[in-house]
DNA sequence: ACCGTTTACGGGAACGTTTCCGGTAATGAT
DNA sequence: ATCATTACCGGAAACGTTCCCGTAAACGGT
């Protein structure tokens, strides 16, 4: 691993080092015709200029950090993809890091980044979410930065975020049309604004119909969380008609448990998601979900880190929402 | 961002760079007393070595580089959990690119990786594969690297790969036993050795049963590709008793259009898939699969990695064959 | 012919570390 | 008391770049 360094290509070519530093990143006082040498030349020697070095000297790396708190479901994957293609395009490099829903690790993975001298982050929190504080310094200190997904009010940099109220609502509704009076709410980790407005929109709706708010239960993402949940549901005797869960995995989890025990979805219980993970289409009965635009999200997200990059100092963060559509499959419809 | 460097926490303290430096590498040539000092009003300070700057100077950076071809399906995010949980353990860090089946883009990752310095590199192939060359290069300039599950055989490096053989072998034995003898293969991509591998295990089979070969149609790792080679056979009317893919989303893919179609699972076809895709076991009807020891795999791979750089030098290359299993599920059961 | 301006290039400092090479004071042996 | 040894520490080179500054040649105008 001997890298050929730009002196190598120097000296062969009897020029100095800065003018094989111009050539590369053509800038003006160089003669195109010597720059084409120097590039030719180099590129028969292997020569690609060192990115630590330049990193070193330049304070900054055309790299990207993308954090997030798990990978295994096919959303934040699919946010990545968007951003990456971006960003790639841009000729940044992207680096991905997962924290394993731990802020622990997610600091880690932070600290790591910057000391790497990415030249913006893109985050999206662990549920945990103990961070804030060092967030605030990272942001104080100008790093670029911009939250998606799970995000938290008093953070000011850019979100991109889905209109959580707004779908809560609609899937909630179609619940209410559908005659179901006894909707338990699966919600998500407390510490999430998501969470938060997924459960207003809950509220919203039957205020709307004009039917009492129906129970909601704490629930993580997973779907070893979901089918605790319903286990819960089932010794206690209180089963209810429908389930409106904050994610798909929470809604499968459950689905399965009752599915395991007798009931039948949705004749006996109604199930609707959120997040359209890529099982939902698949599993059985398919599953009535919230799909948000991930691709989208991920593309908007690096869009916006681009611009506060141009815009540098004189830039106010903003928050982009993003809409959605409910996709009604079987899991919820009326026998 | 103006990091504070070694130098502030040395004037700050009236001591020598080196002495600094000391305190955070080498035990020798350093009074304790001094070295926690300076530990302590480092900590302070909020001071953290700039790696960049460290990677220069040693030509290392205690960073792994992990690519996979994509990670949009489970498989490959739980191989790279387990890689991380060994690696982040010995205090290194892990990088980790998607090449998007792209070839090219898995050369630019490759090269970015290399760039930057990693210490060692853990890839999963394209299945354009389009890099053996570049590979080569890489190892015969001695950057560990080794590749899993997506490998090639005529690259001198390790591997840890699964014995697609066996499990194909018996996947396909299952569905002979229950008495299928019109089977036809969902291959996977040719250039990849373990499209090989099941393939010839499929044939194993086959011949101990003695039962004619079944047919073969190339099939991509995607529901899409599955969707297109199943509605080939509906509209050239062969459509077969059986159908084992050699990979989850094929199969589910496949699955999806016969249901759309008409056929009933298992009863007018069953399918086997291979993979175990955490869709598999809550699809409908749900899908028997072979499962790979996915975290498992990562750690291995992880293991032989560090493996390698500890043995430097006097190593030889080895391959590392795991173990799975046969999930059955009502997909493939007789009626 | 003279002077200012432009063009093209070289020299060298700087980025933040690590590490080798000395040097000084303290220690131990004689 | 002298000398060799040890324990700590400082100075400075090096890693591979970028970029500011300086300057020689070429050029144009008077």
């Amino acid at each position: 691993m001997k890298h050929t360094t730009i002196k190598d290509v120097a000296s062969k070519l009897n020029v100095s080092v800065s003018t094989v530093s111009r050539a590369f990143n053509d800038k003006y006082d160089i003669r195109t015709e010597t720059k084409e040498l120097v590039l030719k030349t180099a590129k028969e020697m292997g020569y690609r200029p060192n990115p630590i070095a330049r990193k070193l000297i330049q304070q900054r790396s055309l790299n990207f950090g993308i954090i997030v708190p798990e990978f295994v479901n096919s959303f934040f994957p699919e946010v990545i993809i968007g951003a990456q293609e971006v960003l790639l395009a841009e000729g940044y490099q992207v680096l991905i890091m997962q924290s394993n829903e731990s802020s622990e690790t997610e600091m880690k993975n932070v600290d790591t980044m910057v000391d790497n001298m990415v030249d913006g982050l893109i985050v999206s929190l662990t549920c945990e979410n103990e961070n804030i504080e060092k967030y605030k310094e990272l942001i104080a200190s100008e790093m670029p930065i911009v939250f998606f997904n799970r995000v938290v009010d008093d953070l000011p940099a850019s979100k991109v975020v889905f209109d959580d109220y707004k779908w809560a609502f609609f899937a909630t509704e179609h619940l209410l049309v559908q005659g179901h009076t006894d909707i338990v709410h699966l919600s998500g980790p407390k510490n999430l604004l998501l969470s938060k407005n997924r459960s207003q929109g809950f509220d919203a709706a039957h205020r709307k119909h004009k039917i009492p708010v129906g129970r909601k239960i704490p629930c993580g993402f997973s779907m070893e969380e979901g089918e605790r949940v319903a286990l819960d549901l089932i010794k206690k005797d209180e089963v209810p008609t429908a389930i409106f869960a904050a994610s798909d995995p929470g809604a499968i989890g459950a689905m399965k448990v009752f599915k395991d025990h007798g009931y039948a979805i949705p004749k006996d219980i109604a199930i609707v998601g959120f997040s359209e993970s890529s099982l939902a289409e698949h599993i059985a009965p398919p599953l009535t979900s919230v799909s948000q635009p991930t691709r989208d999200i991920g593309q908007t997200a690096a869009k916006l880190l681009l611009e506060q990059i141009d815009t540098k100092g004189l830039f106010v963060p903003q928050t982009i929402v993003l809409n959605g559509r409910l996709n009604v499959r079987e899991s919820s419809m009326k026998v």
